[in-house]
Order: C-alpha cells, then structure tokens, then sequence
DNA sequence: TCGTTTAAATCAAACGTTTGTTTGGTAGTA
DNA sequence: TACTACCAAACAAACGTTTGATTTAAACGA
C-alpha cells in the first residue's frame, strides 16, 4: 500500500515508525512527523491521545506482532533443536529484513527503558527468549548441543549474532562508503554459532 | 574522585554522561544536568559552549579513549592470533565493566546517527574492526581459524557476542527480577565464539 | 601587609523558540 | 440533523541560550 493511499491514520503511523527509528522518539516532534505525512498537527492527538499514545500504538502493532510471528509457529513442536534453531534464526532475520525499523525501536527501549514501555519489552523478550531457551535445553538433554554451557547463555549468543547487524545498519547506511564490508551472511551466522570460529 | 571535590566542569561532564546513557541525548534537557548536579543552568553554555559541546566533550573524552585503550597496546603485536582474539575480549569486557555508561552512549549513536558524530565514530570503529579483522585474517593464514569464514564475518560476531550484553543492561537493571538470568560469562563468550555450542 | 585592580566563576532572570496539546470552527457525508 | 474528518490558530510549558550583575580569588603596586 502506497503513501497515497494510506488515510491520515495509517500515514501518520508510517511516517512516525520511519522517523522515530531513525532519530528516536524524544529527538522527533510532531510537527516533525505531521509535516512529513502531509497532514495536521492535531491529527496526532486526534487519532492517538498524543505523542505518547502513537508511540505506544507503533509499539503495540509492530513489537507484538513480532514476538507473536517468531513464537506461535506450530512448525516448532516436532522439530529437532538443530533444525529449531536454524528455522528461528531464519526467521528472525526474516522479521528484520522485512521491518528495518523494528529493530532500532525496540533497541532504543533496551538502551533507554522508560517505565511506561519496560514491562511490554520485558514481556516479548521474556517469550522470545523462552522459546529459544528450551529449544537449547532440549538440545543439550539430547546430548546435541555442549553440557558445558548454560542454555541461556546459548540464547544470549543467538540473539546477540543476529540482532546486532541491525543496530549497526543506521550507521552504516549512511556512510557505507568507509567500510567497505559486505552483507554478513546468515548461514554464516549459524555455522558461526553452531561450531564456532575454530577450525576442528 | 567523590562528586563533592568536583569542580563545576567535571561536575556537568559526570552527570551529563550518566543521564545521556540513561536517557539519550534529547531525552535530557540542560536543567535536568544542572539540577541534578547542583550547578547553575547556564554553566554549559560557560564551559562547553551548549548542550552540542558538552555531548562532544563527554565523546571525544570517553570513546576517543577508548579507541586507544583497544588498539595501542603493544602486547598484541607479538601474541599467536588466538591468545589475542582472547586478550581482546578481556579487555573489552574490563572497559565495558568500568565505563558502563560508554556502550549506552555509543550504540545510541550508532542506532540514531547524526552527521555531526557518525564520521568519528566510524573512525573509531573502523580503527577497532581493523584491529580484530587482521588478528583473525592471520588466524586463518595460519590453520588456526577456519578459512570458509570471512575475518569481517568473525570480527562482527565477536563484536555481537561482546557488546550486545551491555546494551541489555539497562534494561536488566531496571526489571531485573522478572527474568532471572545469572550473569554472561566472559569465559563462555570465549568458548562460544571459538568453539561454537555444538558437542564436538 | 595593605587596599586596589583584574579577571574568572557563578548567579538569577529574561530571551526568543519550539514543544505537545487544545480550541473553535469548517467541509463533507449519511 | 448528526457525525466524522480535518484545519488554522492559539495555548501554556519547556527548551537552549544570553544577559548583566555579583561573588570569588588571584595579582599587583606601594
């Protein structure tokens, strides 16, 4: 759906997803974010109570239907942890790469926590995490994955490998040019994670 | 140093940076600063010459020094490629552990870059990544590391595995009964990094 | 050692903007 | 008529900064 043919509501969340991603929730005003949609000023208050409640709307839709998509799979039930943990990360970088702002909204929180966002970010991560938890425990019940470790550690190595690329990417793209480093790979990310850097 | 022998210019220059990692940069107004350090508002101005000084005085003080506290050290010249991917973490860790505001205000920056402070911090990554990127492109050359990964790929994942538990922080401290994770390891980033969480 | 001078440090108050929000009204639709 | 969507304008509060006066402290000449 194009800009065009958003109504006011639609384009003004769009537009304040975009800039509140790019310069963070304090650093936009709503004449910022109105100005860019092509709409009136009021129309923040009008359709969301203010400035905060768009936030929290944009939070709700996106972060939500994230931790939902990456949890709920049924496919998860009868797969084994290997498997689990390549579809998850899969999917995770899937989740990325179709919603670029997601990731630096929601680690703005992780970097700020307000009280009035903390417990809904707590909330999804502590599922999130859950799931990609088990699946590590499973793994090294099943004598697949290594005893040694703890499996939240393993959890926390996952997600670090795959979200941290998306907090580089506001910088990157916008010098691009300094670095020349190419796209890190996601098979790469798996078998970085699985069997390390080492060669055995 | 206690705050109370303080003078007025380090006085700004502590608080200022504990509230910008807690709250961002536009998240805190200059009489947040003042106030909380018992100075008058317009000392910023005095001494830093605005509210955009003083951020760049906290930057240059804080990550400028540690650009050199990573990269200078002589002791990485003569250490075996996989010695010192592991004094690097270490050391990593120790500045993340005594300048616990630094990741804060870095990944801010990194998420919401400006132009006014992208080119320094791409300097000053750019510099790091160079430093790790060598160490593993030697490792590989070597037999030591494996030679299917690229050493920008084994730079980043290091970078993740490191650094993306500082970004948590915040977070963590604020609910920190919620989730009850013990703390990362750095001996388990290590073996995670190195050897990967399959069982071999 | 004394009073005087000079400059730096600090202050309360005010400055002009920008902030988020509200108001009162208009146009279009059912 | 009743209701929704939208608008220009105004609102008080908060913003970063500047001003002009006052205090503090060091430097100086006698």
């Amino acid at each position: 759906m194009s800009m065009e043919e958003m109504n006011t509501r639609e384009r003004i969340l769009e537009t304040a997803k975009r800039l509140f991603a790019d310069r963070s929730f304090e650093g936009v005003s709503i004449r910022d974010i109105t100005g860019a949609a092509g709409v009136n000023t009021s129309m923040i208050s009008y359709y969301f109570g203010g400035k905060d409640g768009l936030y929290e709307a944009i939070f709700d839709n996106e972060f939500m239907s994230m931790v939902r998509f990456l949890s709920d799979s049924d496919a998860l039930k009868n797969m084994p942890p290997r498997e689990r943990i390549i579809y998850l990360v899969d999917k995770v970088v899937e989740m990325h790469t179709n919603h670029p702002d997601l990731a630096r909204l929601l680690h703005h929180e992780m970097l700020h926590p307000t009280r009035m966002y903390s417990e809904k970010i707590v909330k999804g991560v502590s599922l999130l995490a859950e799931t990609f938890r088990m699946t590590f425990q499973e793994g090294i019940e099943k004598g697949i994955f290594r005893s040694d470790l703890k499996s939240f550690e393993m959890s926390y190595a996952l997600a670090s490998i795959v979200n941290y690329q998306f907090i580089f990417s506001g910088l990157l793209s916008t010098i691009m040019d300094n670095l020349n480093v190419s796209k890190v790979r996601t098979e790469s990310l798996i078998s970085i994670l699985l069997e390390g850097i080492e060669k055995r």
